[in-house]
DNA sequence: GCGGGCACCATTTTT
DNA sequence: TGGTGCCCGC
């Protein structure tokens, strides 16, 4: 987050003076709703978390009776961290959280309203797609033809909107399964109130539900809570934004802070309309621009200005620099052969800064997709460079960790049936399908709990695995007894060693199970941090941390959507080219909408430098393993001519994009809808400095693309080579290397 | 019931 | 090219 002026820990009242006038009117316009547009780099923390310490310190409101929202739990900590630093003491008794936190908290109270119990067990990803498939196994659905992952897809987006079972209409219920999604829906929802579960959906769903069905709740919560900010608006979904516009009904002091230019998340559900409408929701509604960049040079913040120009339906803004010292480098874009290439040239450079003194920490990758890692991660592992790759496995999702949790979720809730199916069997204790089919019957005939059907089960077993199921079921009768006395931390080590779970990773012979050990420890270590087991399960279920290893001076490498809310020294953009960035499904699924959000993408990733952005594409990629040619990415043609420098070994040259085989698309993929014809288009490949010692007759070589040979004639630049595996061909120089 | 082998597939992701 | 899920044989 930009400070526009350094922070020093004071409490004092100065915190005001320490904003300009924008974000000042922002911070005291404290009644009514207010949005505030904060372009990239503008101080929007620092207004949002200085808006609310500012509510207290006039004492206009009690910490208990604001409502702070996030996305993420580091952005509501964050808040919280400075909300503290402003008041001079540590924030208590604050209702600032993320959306489902929040709303966890408060449908613990009311859980029976929605018929749970205000124990209700909050589902991971992993446990919800096992229970859909349950359901939809027992409806008899050939999951081959229709895979859970579309109907948990259907219907997490039937709850972004807010739609419970009963209000999604028929005319929605065509497209899957014929016909069958909303029965199914209406199916998954009837297990988890059974299992008294809820997924993420559902924490909002639920809490919109109560709102709209008891006025009375509603009140209540309109007399406790009297001031409503939000963070990130512009990714809010819709029931999201039911929930907070009930919830502002009350006292109508409402404060949004976003910026529809880097709403990047409609694939997740997010509206950027929320945002493009705030004025009609809220009549009368302030409308605060902070355009005052502290961030970016001003080359930099031309270039983001430009490109984003080219969106249509904006809300408007124009990003101006607020500092003195902003002059800057022009943003630069290199043009490379191919990927390896374009890693071997952000290594390079990369090592170049360093030996200028530039920290690691200040340089970030940052990349449309995933798998573009791997290319970058494999360069700097040979060129020694420490790096991080932010968001990638989580420490809680772990498989490891998941069955730790299955286990304690057992241990706290003997009705969880789904942790109970996770763990029963693993270590393997001989139970199958079939043995874990008949509990299921039995559960279900006798309408018991997994875990008791167990044990029904146990006389009709085979010795070995009524032995294992057997010991397995006293322990959790003895572990809860422990629970007691021992403490929840005991218990947890005790449990896991002696199911046999932790023998079952000492005996693995895997390069991993070291390290799977070390993250049991570490979790019982994370338990001991919490009073009770409820605590720490619900910790988890919605702190799903990342064990940062941010120790030491790394630089990071992370996707565009991870680096949101992040800021770098220096930012490298690679792998700006037709189909992966913009990339082609998002403009399958999203036509011109899908464009415009992978221009804010590309916004988003230029924003964060502050004084270098190196954007580079490559006119050659390996794909699933194989060679394709690719064309330069639009986006590279909307960048201002003035701030930019153009650099590389293969530079763009006038052709027709149809003429490109094209390497996401295939059948189908960009040019679908009609042929677009982009002019400067493809490649055309400059001759590098030929090669110090001109290459001679008889000489071995590689070339990337048509791999080793000899070579028969040199004219010049041009060479010719008989290659070992391809026809003989006249070549750069510049291409190949001695081999 | 369990592990090997073979199709199949392949943005972005927080809670 | 590489990871995952499913089927089949032991």
């Amino acid at each position: 987050m930009s400070a526009p002026l350094p922070t020093p820990p004071s409490s004092g009242d100065d915190y005001l003076a320490r904003l300009n006038p924008e974000q000042r009117e922002a911070v005291e316009t404290l009644d009514g709703p207010v949005l505030i547009l904060a372009g990239a780099g503008t101080g929007k923390t620092r207004v949002l978390t200085t808006r609310f310490a500012h509510l207290l310190k006039t004492g206009r409101a009690w910490p208990g009776q604001v409502l702070a929202v996030t996305f993420t739990n580091k952005a509501a900590r964050e808040m919280r961290e400075r909300v503290s630093s402003i008041l001079g003491q540590p924030a208590e008794g604050l209702w600032l959280g993320t959306f489902h936190a929040l709303c966890a908290r408060m449908l613990r109270r009311h859980a029976e309203l929605v018929r749970l119990t205000s124990g209700f067990t909050i589902l991971d990803t992993d446990d919800q797609m096992r229970l859909l498939k349950q359901v939809m196994e027992a409806a008899g659905i050939d999951l081959k033809r229709w895979p859970a992952q579309g109907l948990m897809g259907q219907i997490q987006r039937w709850k972004d909107r807010g739609l419970s079972p009963e209000r999604v209409t028929p005319a929605e219920d065509t497209d899957y399964a014929a016909g069958k999604a909303r029965g199914l829906y209406a199916a998954y929802q009837s297990r988890l109130r059974d299992l008294n579960c809820c997924d993420f959906g559902d924490l909002m769903l639920h809490m919109t539900e109560i709102f709209r069905t008891h006025p009375e709740v509603l009140a209540d919560w309109h007399r406790r809570l009297r001031y409503v900010l939000v963070d990130e608006y512009q990714d809010t979904n819709l029931v999201q934004y039911y929930w907070l516009r009930l919830l502002a009904q009350g006292h109508r002091n409402i404060c949004c802070v976003g910026d529809d230019d880097q709403s990047i998340y409609s694939w997740r559900g997010a509206e950027i309309e929320n945002i493009l409408r705030f004025e009609k929701d809220f009549p009368n509604a302030k409308v605060v621009r902070l355009e005052s960049n502290y961030r970016s040079t001003k080359p930099i913040l031309a270039t983001a200005s430009h490109l984003i120009a080219h969106n249509s339906g904006r809300l408007g803004k124009t990003l101006r620099t607020g500092r003195n010292d902003a002059e800057g480098e022009k943003v630069r874009v290199v043009s490379l052969w191919d990927s390896e290439e374009e890693a071997r040239m952000v290594g390079e450079r990369i090592e170049a800064f360093q030996r200028s003194g530039h920290k690691l920490a200040e340089i970030a990758i940052l990349v449309r997709a995933g798998f573009q890692t791997r290319a970058f991660e494999e360069r700097l592992i040979t060129l020694g460079l420490p790096y991080r790759v932010v968001g990638g496995l989580k420490f809680y999702e772990r498989a490891e960790i998941r069955d730790a949790m299955a286990y304690l979720r057992v241990l706290a809730q003997p009705a969880d049936d789904l942790a109970f199916e996770r763990i029963v069997n693993t270590p393997k204790r001989g139970l199958g399908d079939t043995a874990i089919r008949r509990m299921h019957e039995i559960a279900r005939g006798e309408s018991i709990p997994l875990a008791a059907a167990a044990h029904r089960l146990l006389p009709s077993l085979t010795a070995k695995p009524r032995a294992a199921l057997g010991e397995l079921l006293h322990g959790f009768a003895r572990w809860r007894e422990g629970l007691a006395k021992e403490g929840h931390v005991v218990v947890a080590a005790t449990l896991l060693d002696e199911s046999g779970y932790t023998e079952m990773w000492k005996q693995d012979k895997s390069p991993e199970a070291p390290g799977r050990l070390e993250n049991l420890k570490e979790f019982i270590r994370a338990l001991g941090e919490f009073e009770s087991l409820a605590g720490f399960l619900e910790h988890v279920a919605l702190v799903m941390e990342n064990d940062e290893n941010s120790d030491g001076d790394r630089l990071s490498l992370m996707t565009l959507h991870a680096a949101k809310g992040l800021e770098f020294d220096t930012v490298f953009l690679p792998g700006w080219e037709e189909g992966l960035f913009p990339h082609a499904r998002a403009m399958e699924e999203g036509g011109e909408k899908g464009l415009e959000e992978e221009r804010r993408l590309a916004y988003v990733g230029i924003t964060r430098a502050r004084k270098q952005a190196i954007i580079s594409a490559a006119a050659n990629r390996r794909i699933y393993g194989n060679w394709s040619a690719s064309v330069p990415s639009r986006f590279l043609e909307e960048l201002p001519a003035a701030h930019i420098q153009r650099e590389g070994s293969a530079s763009m040259a006038r052709q027709r994009v149809a003429d490109m085989p094209s390497v996401f698309t295939g059948a189908g993929g960009l040019q679908s809808r009609k042929p677009r014809v982009i002019e400067a288009g493809a490649w055309e490949v400059q001759a590098r400095p030929s090669h110090a010692q001109p290459l001679k007759p008889g000489e071995r070589v590689f070339h990337k693309k048509f791999g080793y040979g000899r070579v028969t004639a040199v004219d010049d630049n041009r060479v010719e080579v008989d290659f070992e595996k391809s026809d003989p061909k006249r070549v750069l120089d510049s291409f190949l290397e001695r081999a």
